[in-house]
DNA sequence: CGGGCGATGTGCT
DNA sequence: GCACATCGCCCGC
């Protein structure tokens, strides 16, 4: 299908190329779909900010496997964010999938994201896993077949590009690309400063 | 709306 | 041990 092949040789492309393609496109899983709004690129091994920066392990594996396959990892004790794996395989390019716009399926993200506001239900990047109901069993999965489906849209107008959210590797490289304007964009918290640092 | 803080457990030093 | 690609709750403005 020439759909599922553009979306791969998107992917393969280097990370810094795809994260600001990945806005606007939809992250689908069953019934739910999130429209993208807000990514961060993270450069494999070459990134301090990366989980791939120390080499591969058991729990980064699928960042060094082949592009268009979703990296999910469990953070804080209580958190599963997700990435789309983008560049050559071997080359362990990530995005982190930040924030979106529920566009279907917003009563099952509502039941899953109890007590939130609708603005509130994919602002945020365990939240908006939380919302499409993926957890580490979705670890690994293929992009372009099966449940959790990838769509292109078109590039968008106008993107905005700032300081990754929440790091202390290479806070100052301006990797995260969110759509200008957008509400559902996740508030910017700085990483905690070390205690004595200033 | 925004800042401060505790929760909670896995992975790596 | 300790850091961690976070979140929800509480408080003050």
């Amino acid at each position: 299908m020439a759909r599922t092949t553009e979306l791969r040789d998107v992917l393969a492309g280097p990370v810094l190329d795809v994260a600001p393609r990945l806005l606007g496109a939809v992250l689908r899983h069953g019934e739910v779909a999130v429209r993208l709004t807000e990514v961060e690129a993270y450069d494999g091994e070459n990134d301090p900010g990366s989980h791939a920066f120390r080499g591969p392990t058991r729990r980064n594996a699928t960042m060094f496997g082949p592009p268009g396959h979703l990296y999910c990892y469990f953070t804080y004790g209580m958190h599963v964010c997700c990435n789309v794996v983008c560049g050559a395989e071997g080359r362990a390019g990530a995005v982190l999938v930040r924030a979106g716009e529920v566009v279907e399926g917003i009563e099952l993200a509502r039941a899953r994201r109890a007590g939130a506001s609708d603005r509130d239900l994919a602002r945020g990047p365990a939240r908006l896993c939380r919302a499409l109901g993926l957890d580490l069993g979705h670890d690994g999965v293929d992009l372009t077949a099966g449940a959790v489906r990838l769509t292109l849209g078109e590039p968008l107008a106008e993107v905005s590009t700032g300081p990754r959210v929440g790091l202390r590797g290479a806070p100052d490289r301006p990797w995260r690309f969110w759509a200008t304007g957008e509400r559902s964009v996740s508030a910017y918290r700085p990483a905690k400063r070390l205690p004595g640092r200033d």
